[in-house]
RNA sequence: GGAGAGGUGGCCGAGUGGUCGAAGGCGCAGCACUGGAAAUGCUGUAUAGGGGCAACUCUAUCGAGGGUUCGAAUCCCUCCCUCUCCGCCA
């Protein structure tokens, strides 16, 4: 969420934010609403003040010995009796605007980092690195796209998943569960020995949370709702993550809190009809591995560029070649303000493919969130960050991929195989 | 699901209508004492919002919302949450 002050005092800094993502907002409506609600807040208050003088007044009279219903005493009751009528009518103005006001600003996006590049689309991505050489097809030689080794491995069964559930889910079975469960494990090993906390939160959320991560109210058709509970299935891990410490106060020296959290995510994919319909690239449930830090506002740069070499770390133990792409301002998520995405390539299908989005989010979770750290005698709000650490799924794709053998089979990287329990899927 | 208990500041805990944002204690910070420390003493120590260059000041907040009252932590109503016991269960 924005901040309010900054709506007030400077509006045109928020239009010029927005611009740069694309967004075209009713800002004079919401900087009026703003200005509004603060004047009433002031008359307010000012009521109020004279109405806690005079019920203290009334104290003293009686207690000075004046009859409790004598004169003196009745015409400060009724004056009393008047200033509240008139605060609430003020407050229920207030309540009107307020809301009206915190509608507004919660579909806000975030404003683009300052470092953050402009541009309108995908195609002013700017590339800022890349790592290993992409395994190419030999002559001669046809390299399969992971869907296809999976299926004549017998590791993935996407026919019976849409019995179980419906299409767009997956079953693991064999060497492709345990596949699936090495990586994880992995991962998590790989995060904790870089100082981060392992956390396995509930995947079940309220709308509370969703809210302060940013999912909501915005994107209420993206995630699965238990609509008898206010309880919605996590998109991502960065949602309880967030709400692990929120309303919380945290000491500036426990800064930065740094969390690796394993979990299933869920997303309804609504509008995506037709695209990767095939394999592990876009399911309705897959698993992730987030990594998530919250920061003192001084370090968030330098935060941000480390959980990304976090996230990194693991597709270099896996010798998985990827490309590092910084987002502009056009292709930001809703609660980023600077991000980059970690393009793993995928040798069947030739293309580099996101398996890692690492963004600093800046406050605006904070605000949302009400996470604040205490520095000295203030508080302020934290910078929160987040990145896949990876997309799970998708880096079993790269790798059946990147390590497909001319007889069938797949070789499996030697940083996996104590954790998969064998170099190969599928040796003859 | 059934029965009961309870939600007050960083923590413990007092407070049943009137200068209560809230006694007391613990913790924490500063100062004094000390060669240094412990112990002791003194002082300070919530959050959010508004106004002010600032000192400061106003408002709100005792789980949440509503009500009674000139005035509510305290009385009334509704809701939420936590804990204990029983039942069921991985």
């Amino acid at each position: 969420m924005l901040d309010q002050r900054l709506l007030r005092d400077n509006p045109a800094q928020i239009a010029e934010g927005l611009g740069r993502r694309g967004t075209a907002a009713n800002l004079d409506d919401c900087h009026q609403l703003a200005l509004e609600t603060r004047d009433l807040e002031q008359q307010r208050s000012e009521l109020q003040a004279e109405g806690n003088r005079i019920g203290r007044e009334v104290g003293e009279l009686i207690k000075a010995g004046a009859a409790p219903g004598g004169e003196e005493v009745k015409l400060l009751r009724q004056q009393g009796a008047q200033i509240k009528h008139r605060v609430g009518e003020i407050e229920e103005q207030e309540k009107g605007l307020e809301a009206q006001l915190q509608h507004q600003l919660l579909v806000l996006p975030n404003l683009p980092s300052p470092l953050c590049p402009t541009g309108r689309s995908e195609a002013d991505n700017v590339e800022v690195k890349r790592w290993g050489t992409p395994r190419l097809a030999a002559e001669g030689e046809q390299l399969e796209e992971h869907w296809q080794i999976a299926e004549r491995l017998g590791i993935v069964d996407t026919e019976r998943s849409v019995r179980i559930a419906q299409s767009r889910f997956v079953t693991l079975m064999g060497q492709g569960a345990r596949l699936e469960r090495a990586l994880i494990s992995f991962m998590l090993d790989c995060h904790a020995s870089r100082g981060y906390t392992e956390v396995l939160p509930p995947i079940l959320v309220n709308t509370d949370s969703l809210t302060g991560s940013g999912q909501l109210p915005k994107f209420a058709e993206e995630s699965f709702r238990c609509k008898d509970d206010d309880l919605w299935l996590t998109p991502t891990a960065e949602v309880p993550i967030t709400s692990l410490h929120r309303g919380e106060v945290i000491n500036a020296d426990d800064l930065p809190l740094k969390y690796a959290a394993y979990t299933p995510c869920f997303r309804r994919e609504a509008g995506s009809y037709g695209r990767d319909t095939r394999g592990l690239i876009r399911l309705h449930q897959f698993n992730k591995v987030e990594l998530y830090w919250f920061c003192h506002p001084e370090h968030s740069e330098q935060a941000h560029e480390q959980l990304t070499l976090d996230a990194e770390a693991i597709l270099e133990a896996l010798q998985l070649p990827y490309r590092r792409v910084e987002l502009c301002s056009g292709d930001l998520g809703f609660s980023a303000a600077r991000t980059y995405d970690l393009d793993v390539w995928l040798a069947g299908a030739g293309t580099y493919r996101e398996i890692s989005s690492c963004s600093t989010c800046g406050d605006f979770q904070a605000r949302r969130a009400s996470i604040r750290y205490r520095d000295g005698k203030h508080t302020r709000l934290l910078h929160t960050l987040n990145g896949s650490g990876l997309a799970v799924g998708r880096t079993m794709a790269a790798l059946l991929e990147a390590g497909q053998q001319a007889d069938g089979s797949v070789r499996i990287p030697a940083a996996l195989v104590p954790y998969f329990g064998s170099a190969w899927i599928g040796k003859p």
